[in-house]
DNA sequence: GATCCAATCTTGACAGTGTCCATTTATGTG
DNA sequence: CACATAAATGGACACTGTCAAGATTGGATC
């Protein structure tokens, strides 16, 4: 595909490189995934990759902001969707049901979104940090409509929806037994 | 150190090899610690690994297994104490700090514990059963005598744990916030 | 439109890694 | 004591991340 159409400038290579990368961690960890063989999989030099990444951690970064664009898109859309449809507790557990259901459906994905070693949560990206505040200030919001106005319960609501999508993600039950047990959870810590 | 005493045999290669990994983990993540790093660390040459396991992972996996006792020891003897002196209640939380406390003090052996790439949980080793056996049963007796008898919400309780202490451990919040969310949280499931 | 520049991409090289192989050394059992 | 076997060694290979130097290109400048 290479002396086909463009020889060398490819335009477009910083996107390529992430999709075929996006592509590779549907498959593999991102630990598995090499820059060499990234590069391949876009059809460049093996140090093409370095004229827009500084480094194999900057496409991981790259990778884990995208995955957690998608993850953020998901949660959020439930939680719209399921608010205008019934109340701010359907869109509670909407919220954490679709939450749970990224992780599992895109485990490495998942995974790198959270992988301290990529991205450091103290100086996170300039793209990644407001990502992660949104999904914050998401769950918040609807744990306080619903009734949970702490800091805590907020946290323990994000704590109680990543521990089982990780857990879940990573073998330890199946899925519906970790929608059933966040449904269960977050009833029981809603006001009755 | 090498010429001193043994020259060839070490008669405790694996232990020391352990030895000298575990306290690499405390300092770095699993991914970052290559076989021959640790063969140096034990002064042996970079193939001697391989007569004590069978891969990297192989490594990788005793590591898990280790820091999995580690991990269920804290637990058991947070719970123990804790329902000694007060009751089932005071345990499960008392259980669930000893859990976060653990990843917070060891984020990469936690890592390691609970890696897929690692211990598959679908086909875990037979040192890493049991252990994760264990686990869950002292969780869920302990749900149970404070008032949690499914098993949905057992696995909440993991869930929220996991998901506290993992988030803590990757640095998304302090310590102390994740203590205090899961306190809340754990609180709010026990029925009142 | 010709010329130069900076960005882009390439090839080449180096050290480090996981793992296979053949070889050397030590241990324990007959 | 001899010898099979386990334990450790050194060498080799392919692969990786990354640095350095050269080739190619598109676009701004005159």
């Amino acid at each position: 595909m290479s002396s086909s159409r463009e020889a060398y400038h490819h335009g477009r290579l910083a996107q390529a490189l992430e999709d075929a990368a996006m592509q590779l961690l549907e498959r593999k960890p991102a630990a598995e995934i090499s820059l060499r063989e990234v590069a391949r999989a876009a059809d460049v030099s093996h140090n093409a990759p370095y004229h827009h990444f500084t480094d194999r951690r900057g496409l991981l970064k790259a990778l884990a902001e995208r995955s957690m664009g998608e993850l953020l898109a998901g949660v959020r859309d439930a939680v719209d969707g399921a608010r205008a449809d019934g109340g701010p507790v359907e869109a509670l557990l909407a919220g954490g049901s679709a939450y749970i259901r990224f992780a599992v459906e895109h485990p490495n994905a998942f995974t790198a979104v959270y992988d301290p070693t990529v991205c450091i949560p103290g100086a996170p990206t300039e793209t990644m940090a407001p990502l992660i505040d949104e999904l914050e200030a998401i769950l918040g919001a609807t744990a306080a409509e619903a009734g949970l106005g702490s800091e805590n319960e907020a946290l323990a609501l994000w704590g109680l929806m990543h521990g089982l999508g990780t857990l879940c993600a990573a073998g330890h039950f199946p899925t519906d037994a970790a929608q059933a047990a966040f449904t269960a959870g977050a009833t029981r810590m809603l006001p009755s």
